[in-house]
DNA sequence: CACATCTGTCGAACCGGTTCGAAACTTTGG
DNA sequence: CCAAAGTTTCGAACCGGTTCGACAGATGTG
């Protein structure tokens, strides 16, 4: 494999002229310049990652930390990573993505070592564990997800209170005044999953203001337990009309429970979802849902994060909390409830 | 951050006694050896990746490059990836994962800067643009997914051909003259999926061998089409008794569409799938079903991959093209069909 | 007691880039 | 025609590790 030495030579040139001949960062006149172009071309030159990562500092790569629980909806997690490789590579990154189950390690090894630039961190956790070693680390970070103290982090989430207020709201305005909200399960709380109860509570509270009784259970995450969930929910609460699903699984396992039980959507009963339109299309989900966007939110904390890697100003700049604001999609499964 | 040279002054040693001692590579002192440990534990010392890299011509890191077309299906990839970055890590590795639509340049950029030690490459077309980069490359790959020619490379795939055989022989055994075979779109065939003809012609072949009638057909990948597909197939064939799958979508909006027509299954219809056992769970899918074990693919490959890139006998050892034997699981979807 | 051997440590070179300061060569102006 | 200024290129140092050969001191042998 060709070094900048062998271009060099090659071109009948110092490495050092080589070097500027190729980063531009200095005049060289116009034909050394193309003599040393023709020989990189000519040997195929790549420069070394390592040595250029050794020489500059820079390594051009961003570590993307996610944590998967057995129990979680793996599918969905596809959108982020895409989200997060795609915006990375047109930024001139590329992204090792480290699925270490002891999170905490993983981030102190890729940042102690300096094998990337930055850090963006999904799945966090109210008390995320691994905030402190990203705070004390010399790369920074972004998170994606709403940890309990943001002090020092670049955060970026759906707004999920607001995601339940208008759930509540819109499902208010169309008549409704009993509602069912079919949550994470218990455990995705216990473990910090801080969006379950700021969905639920923000929704809990606008239902309480607008006198709509609201239902707020826990689900699960897997079938068959999430289809008699459904089941068992419609049965005790024969009157209410309409559907409130913060759950993946629920809003995958909800067209046969409908189907089963001979419920029309959405003349017997209004359903809205959170998730994303992407999910929507893979599992052909006919709801109305609130868009939870997981590319754009990728996108978004890798440009926020490469901006502060890049720039010396920008690295100065105060941390920022950023709420990607909810919106109602395809609002197909949503009709006033029918008069009994 | 502390560099091996402030390791060796705290421990009053000279730079090359600091990394004997650290790697254990040459006897040093015991008095000593304890003096560097602890130097390096108090200024909490981690070596730099990228000078490492550099002087041992080693990175630790693979690559896995995965090309994402829009029309796939993505959630079914997901396991692959955490196949192989689970196992990357367990044997020491970290993990680049690049999604970039222009395999070629990919492939070309992480081989040729000597980011990785070794690839992965996932969805192999049949006549992949990436195969005679890989083959000049300096670093061994391993491909999931089976390439019109394997020379020079190690193949890790699921044996699809036995699957369809299979397929055929179980529903055969159990009475069924006519079946479906529903295989991915016609465009995933177009960009060289070659698993698809694979199964189909090994299941038409074992069909024509038994004097079973198979009507092999493309599917679609999205809904509503999938559904509208499956609902006509049923339509045009009615003696047909038993339905192969070897399409995620189909699979997944197999359930609504037997419903709907009041089907029931086994009794009125055998159905047999091709996807993993996670994929059963995450879409709730009651079928029997062929394994297709993507993670232990992911892992077989990593396996082999790293193998190859750590032993130098490895690295003269013949190629292996390697295929999992398909298994058929929970065989509850499956009868012998009902006199007419 | 001289000499060979073994052990533990050090210095220097190397991996392949980048970058700073200075040298060499041109051009300009008095 | 010479000095000053500007342009272009070079040499050397550095980034932070690893590794080879050599050296010093301790140990063993005849």
């Amino acid at each position: 494999m060709a070094t900048i030495g062998d271009v060099a030579r090659e071109a009948g040139v110092s490495r050092s002229t080589a070097s500027y001949a190729l980063s531009g960062k200095r005049r060289i006149s116009e034909e050394v310049r193309q003599r040393v172009l023709a020989a990189a071309e000519a040997l195929a030159y790549t420069p070394n990652a390592g040595a250029r990562a050794l020489a500059t500092a820079q390594t051009k790569v961003l570590g993307l930390l996610a944590q998967f629980h057995e129990d979680e909806f793996a599918p969905a997690m596809m959108q982020y990573i895409l989200g997060v490789t795609n915006t990375a590579r047109d930024l001139g990154y590329d992204t090792l993505l480290v699925t270490e189950a002891d999170g905490v390690r993983a981030l102190r090894r890729v940042t102690d070592s300096r094998m990337v630039d930055g850090v963006v961190l999904m799945n966090i956790a109210h008390d995320d564990a691994r905030l402190p070693i990203l705070r004390a680390a010399p790369q920074p970070g972004a998170l994606v997800g709403l940890p309990g103290d943001c002090s020092g982090l670049d955060v970026f989430d759906l707004d999920f209170e607001e995601a339940g207020r208008l759930m509540v709201d819109h499902l208010h305005r169309l008549g409704h005044r009993e509602l069912i909200l079919v949550s994470q399960p218990e455990h995705v709380v216990e473990r910090g999953g801080a969006y379950v109860w700021r969905l639920r509570d923000a929704a809990l509270e606008r239902a309480r203001q607008r006198g709509v009784v609201l239902h707020a259970v826990y689900g699960e995450s897997r079938q068959p337990a999430v289809g008699r969930l459904l089941n068992h929910l419609l049965d005790i609460h024969p009157e209410a009309t309409g559907l409130l699903i913060n759950n993946e699984a629920a809003a995958a396992a909800l067209p046969s429970v409908t189907h089963a039980r001979g419920l029309r959507v959405p003349e017997d009963l209004s359903v809205i979802g959170r998730y994303s339109a992407e999910f929507a299309a893979t599992f052909s989900l006919p709801y109305s849902h609130i868009e939870s966007a997981p590319d754009r939110l990728g996108a978004m904390a890798v440009r926020h994060l490469v901006r502060r890697v890049e720039s010396q100003a920008a690295h100065e700049e105060p941390f920022v909390v950023r709420f990607i604001s909810p919106e109602l999609a395809s609002p197909g499964s949503t009709a006033p409830p029918l008069p009994r």
